[in-house]
DNA sequence: TCTTGACTATATGGTAACCAGATAGCTTAC
DNA sequence: GTAAGCTATCTGGTTACCATATAGTCAAGA
């Protein structure tokens, strides 16, 4: 033991063991002046004391809160009773927010998995004939006809939007097209672009997709090539007895994300269909 | 228009503002090669097309889970549906921790905070005696008579337990001490070290506070003087017939974490006590 | 057509909070 | 008395950028 009492206080090693961190962050936070050993003798060896072990405990909490050490140093040396409590109700807040943030990236996930099985499970040679559910989606501005810089513009103020109001839930973006645009083989002007909300009727959707009879059509590839699946589809309308109604919708359900390359794209159409002598 | 078709791409300072970030961030990820915009002109112009938006939301989305630039870029250089769906449900338990470790930070904050509140109320030069409810304690191995370094490695192994089992709740380590020191005037020679449990009765937790009277104590600054304070309660207790009847609870209430110094530190003393004549 | 302002590019240096490793001195236990 | 194991400081590297400087480019109006 030399002359200094140091009988009751930790070695740098022995407090990094107990913080369950490197002594070279102890030695940073000495450095910083953050936490200091309560003595360091003559050959500049650092002793800490057990009560400094909470000191180390907060600095750790305040850390989990991504509090830069300058601040956590700047509270430290203005410590308090209602400092302390001040900035933490602060904190409590903060801890909300990123809790229910980290619930709304559960859900995105859960979206994304969920899009994703659902998409290898798919037969995309088959065209089929299906009843849908209304679905309320969130619409861009329309960018029928538009000129490019209109469709940027349209776009980035939509995506804004979406980022906004926070309501990207791992949907895709989806678009939509026109009967008279289908028709016309003018297949890549489309009227509007979308996404899904979460809620049935969530209040700032503004269009319903309406429920009722969708023809389903898988394009695999590139959209340059997407007029042969568009007339596959009328083939198929036609074979029976099928009449577009308004639009048809068009998702990603494999995209960039997922696959790498254009020619692995799977675009979903889903046309909204009646049948041609009001059978419905 | 130059003779590229890039009409309905972004330039890098219109994507950046789109996706929320500088202008330098996509640089530095088209030079980590993390994302490349679809076109580069001949002047090293960038353009991003708005599918590239999707792919920038789920590297914004891994960031979000503190997934490293490199693993992000091998995972997209590797993407496939089967290992979206592998990569997202592992983070989605990933999440669930997290979730769970934020709920933990909050009880611990709240915990702090209402220590602090109520130590502000308190007026420490009062003595008093008043019931107490049972309490479930966490303890220390015995550190009675013990040798500096039998000190140490009890409070170093106590303070590793308590953080393998996780729960530092944000109650402050406490200091029990025996009848007969405080009889002896060794003040200073505890029994055990102890922290409090959350629940009323937490199966790990090994020794109960009785429920019963006690004494309780304000002692203001270094353990140095804690004697004087011990004096004026053994005063206390024999004005009011009362005997110690097996420990006392040191607690700091206001310690190394909201004030700053020994002499500004509070102690909360809590002697278990009886009545002479077995009043109860 | 020319100029101007707003954009683009690259390059350099800096930041936080460490970590790894090298080197040298100290200490303790056999 | 010496070797193992500790301590210290120092240098350089890391991640994911940001700020700034400099230079080239583009689009719109005079």
């Amino acid at each position: 033991m030399s002359e200094l009492n140091i009988g009751k206080y930790f070695t740098t090693g022995e407090f990094a063991k107990l913080c369950n961190v490197k002594k070279q962050t102890l030695i940073h936070y000495d450095e910083i002046g953050l936490l200091t050993p309560d003595i360091k003798n003559e050959m500049g060896y650092r002793y800490y004391s057990y009560q400094q072990f909470e000191v180390f405990s907060v600095i750790s909490l305040l850390k989990e809160f991504n509090m830069p050490l300058k601040e956590i140093k700047w509270f430290l040396t203005n410590r308090s009773p209602i400092g302390l409590i001040e900035l933490f109700k602060e904190k409590s807040l903060e801890l909300e927010k990123k809790i229910k943030n980290l619930h709304r990236m559960q859900k995105i996930i859960e979206t994304k998995i969920s899009l994703t099985e659902k998409a290898l499970c798919i037969d995309d040679s088959q065209i089929t004939l299906r009843p849908e559910e209304e679905e309320w989606l969130y619409l861009s501005g329309s960018i029928l006809n538009s000129s490019d810089a209109e469709f940027l513009k349209a776009t980035s103020d939509f995506l804004d939007f979406c980022h906004e109001n926070e309501f990207y839930s791992g949907f895709p973006i989806g678009a939509m097209i026109s009967k008279e645009k289908i028709i016309g083989g003018d297949h890549d002007n489309y009227s509007f672009l979308y996404t899904k909300g979460i809620a049935a009727a969530d209040p700032l959707a503004f269009h319903a997709k309406p429920k009722g009879l969708y023809v389903v059509a898988y394009h695999k590839g590139s959209y340059e090539h997407i007029s042969e699946t568009y007339e596959k589809i009328i083939r198929f309308m036609e074979h029976e007895n099928l009449n577009i109604k308004s639009f048809a919708y068009e998702e990603y359900i494999l995209d960039e994300v997922s696959v790498k390359g254009y020619e692995n794209y799977l675009t979903e159409i889903k046309v909204e269909v009646e049948g041609k002598r009001a059978i419905v």
